[in-house]
DNA sequence: TAGATTGTTAATCGATTAACAATC
DNA sequence: TAGATTGTTAATCGATTAACAATC
């Protein structure tokens, strides 16, 4: 098994961007771009595109650019959208719910099988096609369907009491819309947190600059 | 007037961060810290603690340390969470209602004032007491209100459309969830985007890292 | 083939960490 | 005063950009 030398972090949060922006560039019909052109459009350097991609593979072809469609597939595959992911989702408030209707999960790699809410007042309505669940049928849930990922739509004391639960049903993968740090916690598991707080503050902190 | 040296990005990313941990630090009781033991709760080093606070002034005493209270003050004034800023909501779907409904505004410094949406089945509905409005009426509502924050909950098409209406109504500042590339449009608004579905990307990434 | 463009090495730039004199 | 801890300068580390030989 080939060693894989670790990726920056500065690295992998622009590889959803590449996807991103390949599979515009692959709808409006091109079928090949070199890193400077790509570059142009996403306001990068080529320099930093192709150090960028050659963390993973040598995808282009020297005098011709990249394919379109096959860097597309591959920066996917990176991603992971191929692997479908049995995916679960706890709290089914404003947040959750609009999280679980409106988020493509399946185009991203993610499977939603299961919501689940601790408040009886939301349980049993349906979302997305799914009936959302108590918080104390999640055992057996994960004892059948073995999930690999949980998205948190939790308070911060409410995340902190579930997750050990979750941990111990085998989840690694954690979307954690809380402040709590389960990376912390569980330092082998893959963590990514939304702080949509510390996106508001910092847009506070632009703000003042513009005066 | 004191010119201020540009704030590199890195630092800005930790402020939120800071203003959290303080804010938790002070609720507890304690009264002064070292940048030494905040480090080792926030998982810094002293160092990066002290280098990043001495971007905005000399808030610790040697010898002693910071005062929680006057520290968490400073860099929420740092933030702007003392200027309530006018702002409105367009896009009252799913996640605009969510973000309606479930953010502090007030407590990081905006004050949701209007919510907005060109869907009839949802203008009359009340979100967070307020009305939702249609689409139509931005026009004259900005002329009288002046708010200086637009939070788009759109798709990207939508926000395309609409955001030179509000740019030209005077607003600069932008919390974004579409994908739609506002900064690049107006260079001179402040813009924080929200990418969801990058973030969910990115955990696909780092959950196909731990096989 | 000649021109274009990659993959990769080297140079630069910026951010983080370490060290320490200043000082409460 | 002596000990603690800052603010700040210097050293290190990592990420970005530039340059260019390899090659399609």
């Amino acid at each position: 098994m080939k060693e894989r030398k670790k990726v920056s972090n500065s690295v992998v949060k622009r590889l959803p961007r590449y996807y991103r922006f390949l599979g515009e560039i692959k709808n409006s019909g091109m079928i090949r771009i070199s890193s400077g052109e790509l570059s142009r459009r996403m306001g990068l350097t080529a320099s930093q595109i192709r150090q960028d991609l050659n963390n993973f593979g040598d995808f282009g072809q020297q005098g011709y650019g990249y394919n379109i469609t096959d860097l597309h597939n591959e920066i996917g595959k990176i991603l992971g959208v191929e692997n479908k992911k049995k995916t679960i989702l706890i709290g089914a408030g404003n947040l959750g719910n609009a999280i679980a209707a409106h988020m493509s999960f399946e185009k991203r790699g993610f499977d939603l099988i299961g919501i689940f809410d601790s408040n009886p007042s939301l349980t049993g309505k349906f979302i997305r096609g799914l009936k959302v669940k108590p918080v104390s049928q999640l055992d057996d849930f994960c004892g059948k369907e073995k999930p690999e990922v949980a998205v948190l739509c939790l308070p911060y004391e409410a995340a902190e009491k579930l997750v050990n639960k979750l941990y111990e049903a085998g989840i690694k993968n954690y979307w954690n819309f809380s402040h709590f740090d389960i990376k912390k916690l569980y330092p082998d598991s893959a963590v990514e947190n939304v702080h949509l707080s510390d996106s508001l503050l910092m847009l506070g902190f632009h703000s003042n600059e513009n005066l």
